[in-house]
DNA sequence: CACGCCTCCTGTGCGC
DNA sequence: TGCGCACAGGAGGCGT
């Protein structure tokens, strides 16, 4: 049987993440900082002294905002896992190695980065400065807030010519939408993932499932394919719900015949041939 | 600028 | 059984 690989935090598991993490980090001082000389990592060393204010979340990036108008940026990659342990016993789901960042907290907890591929990063910037980071610095709107609008939407696809997948996967028309949630809006929209240029009609179609299967997913607290796990080291559930991703070969639940894998903008995607047309 | 392609990185699962 | 290799993919960077 044919089985996805990995599972890669997107929106719905970071804000997971943070809704788990903040009342136990914003108040919090970090004490001391001890970081792996990896450049993506090293500057979180700067969050020591800092206290946390608030933690936030743009896209898929954790967004710590510290006094003396600092931010601490943390990006989960592929395989990133944050753990907030009281820092004597190993944090839950966290093995010994891979860790690349440790923030020690006034309360004697630790929070802990693990990132075997080391996809992520987690850095200290001035506030708002995200010269560094230039997918934040040039992000879409929230799908799940009042800025991202059906018509707003609807007119940079009918503007862009790359495949609708590219631009969703891209960040820059809508944040947070990654390989799982695209493929399940797309199924959900009956939009083929290599169409360009989408009408009105299916843009808003699309615009709603995006909105669906993300609010969903929150719900159920993400998907867990295996890396994905929450602050208390426990598995989403919503691996139990995906319609599309990772289901090639399988019978499309709304047609029955079998789902189709395609690469599109370098990535896999599942989708019924018969069901998503425009391709 | 928009778009497409390449690179990074390692655990996993498959074929031989 | 064990080895080697392809694959997974978000973001950054670069060439056209």
């Amino acid at each position: 049987m044919e089985l996805p690989s990995a599972s890669v935090p997107e929106l719905p598991e970071v804000e997971t993440i943070r809704r788990q993490l903040a009342p136990r980090l914003e108040g919090r001082r970090v004490v001391s900082a001890l970081v792996q000389p990896y450049p993506q990592f090293a500057s979180a060393e700067r969050a020591a002294g800092h206290r946390v204010e608030e933690l936030g979340r743009r896209g898929k990036y954790l967004v710590a905002r510290l006094d003396g108008h600092e931010e601490l940026i943390v990006h989960l990659g592929m395989t990133g896992v944050l753990s907030l342990g009281n820092g004597l016993a190993p944090p839950a789901g966290v093995g010994p190695s891979h860790v690349h960042v440790r923030l020690r907290l006034d309360d004697g907890c630790e929070l802990t980065l693990r990132d075997p591929r080391r996809f992520g990063r987690a850095v200290v910037v001035p506030a708002g400065d995200y010269r560094a980071l230039p997918t934040l610095a040039s992000l879409g709107p929230e799908p799940l807030g009042p800025d991202f609008s059906a018509r707003g939407f609807a007119s940079a696809l009918a503007r862009r010519n790359a495949p609708v997948k590219a631009l969703l996967l891209g960040q820059r028309l809508v944040a947070g939408i990654g390989n799982i949630y695209a493929d399940e809006a797309l199924w959900l929209a009956r939009v083929n993932p290599e169409a360009r240029r989408l009408g009105p009609r299916r843009a808003g179609r699309l615009h709603g499932t995006l909105r669906e299967v993300l609010a969903e997913a929150i719900l159920r607290r993400g998907t867990t394919f295996r890396d994905y796990r929450t602050v208390e080291g426990e598995s989403g559930q919503n691996q139990d719900h995906l319609r599309c991703y990772g289901r090639g070969g399988l019978p499309c639940l709304r047609c029955g015949r079998p789902l189709t894998t395609v690469t599109v903008a370098g990535r896999t995607s599942t989708l019924c041939r018969t069901c998503q047309r425009g391709g």
